[in-house]
DNA sequence: GTCATCAGGTGTACGCCGTACACCGAATCA
DNA sequence: TGATTCGGTGTACGGCGTACACCTGATGAC
């Protein structure tokens, strides 16, 4: 019988599956849960095992993000630049939604990967065949930053569990400490939720941002705006 | 003889020194650098001595950040709200600028700090007083993001080295798999440095992201922009 | 059919990390 | 004078990434 039943032949470790039980494991337990000791544990195999398949644990990182980058949508066809590239870069962020992780993983990167660099060319693609010049196409690249990927770089993260109680006296407090801060904190639970921490519309946040940047560049574009000196 | 000149009774310990020391440290070696122990050596003592003075090393890199971000200009006064929340960022900026390390480690912090929390209040303070309704403000701070504090979030970090021959080949290398973003690289060399890899201007495309934003905020308090529907 | 080769999983060990806990000397104060 | 407290010490634990030697079963050449 070289078909054994026990199971580790018939599933045998990959690259693949290891980058899939390694973004399964992130998704469910936080990417700090993520140890090569963990990951081997949870694909039953020894720690050293995955080393044979990943050269190390950046490269492991790096492949995790490949995978998820690669989920995002081609660029659509036949719409001016601006749409294009609003509903390209919600489709991003709509595929790293369900990677909380991913966001802080690239940011920790030091180099690209090449489903970034991809994703970065195709959008640069989109931006030039719109109509921006190649000058005002890098500086768009970087006023987008990683918001091209659909993710923001706010300050703190939202608070992870919310105290009703603790929070309303937080917020006494803070009113003290930060009157401004909490007059707009106030504001900004959206109606339906009283206390400071919570949560503001991430989406529309998002959004508005987007947009205030692409009409700030569409109106650059128009007036054919340039950052060397016209000669 | 009380007074002794082994200099561990002359220069004890303390909270401050211990910060102080973190920051040159992780300006100095990189904010890896900073594990308790080697502080502790650095400082002449047993690690676990610092667990005298700050609760865990959480609590050490919230400290070194409240010493960077004290350091930010208070407000200008006597100017339109855009050019003063101008100034101010770009001083958080030039704040942040020998601290390579704080931007990294504010993004990872999940509750601000007092200073932190001290900064954005008197930001907020500025656009408010500067006739931003508080709707406006609350989406402003968002949209300003971590750039208030003098950063933005490139997507990948600049090459540590330039090697001029290797990133010339790796350019041509580029030029055959991501060939629109090697035309833009190729322009974003600023005339003098001839690789993909080199620098551009920090400084200038932060200002024209900044600008970016702050002329279409302003273009939206002028119009009373609200997110809620006007009743 | 036999044997060398080799891909891939194993076991052990090293040097880091943060930090819990018991300890202890010196200063402080009743 | 004796108890208390403050601050530095020493040891130890469990985690981490991973180098290195090893083994084993499949493969391919003869």
């Amino acid at each position: 019988m070289v078909e054994r039943a026990d199971g580790a032949r018939r599933n045998p470790l990959s690259r693949d599956r290891i980058l899939r039980t390694a973004i399964a494991l992130a998704n469910q337990s936080g990417i700090d849960s993520v140890s090569m000791r963990n990951l081997a544990q949870e694909l039953g195999v020894v720690p050293m095992a995955l080393y044979k398949h990943v050269a190390n644990k950046d490269e492991l990182l790096d492949g995790m993000i490949d995978v998820v980058v690669s989920a995002i949508d081609p660029p659509g066809e036949g719409l001016d630049w601006s749409t294009a590239v609003r509903r390209r870069i919600l489709s991003a962020r709509q595929a790293l939604l369900g990677h909380p992780w991913a966001s802080r993983v690239i940011e920790s990167r030091t180099t690209p990967t090449p489903a970034v660099l991809a994703y970065m060319d195709s959008m640069i693609g989109m931006l030039l065949s719109g109509g921006l010049s190649v000058d005002l196409t890098h500086h768009v690249m970087h006023a987008l930053g990683s918001r091209l990927l659909g993710f923001s770089q706010e300050l703190f993260a939202p608070p992870a569990a919310v105290d009703p109680d603790a929070s309303a006296a937080t917020a006494r407090a803070l009113a003290g400490t930060y009157p401004h801060l909490a007059k707009v904190a106030a504001r900004a639970d959206h109606d339906e939720q009283s206390a400071v921490g919570s949560r503001c519309d991430d989406q529309f946040e998002f959004e508005f941002t987007l947009d205030l940047l692409l009409d700030g560049i569409e109106a650059l574009r128009l007036q054919q705006w340039s950052s060397r000196p016209a000669r």
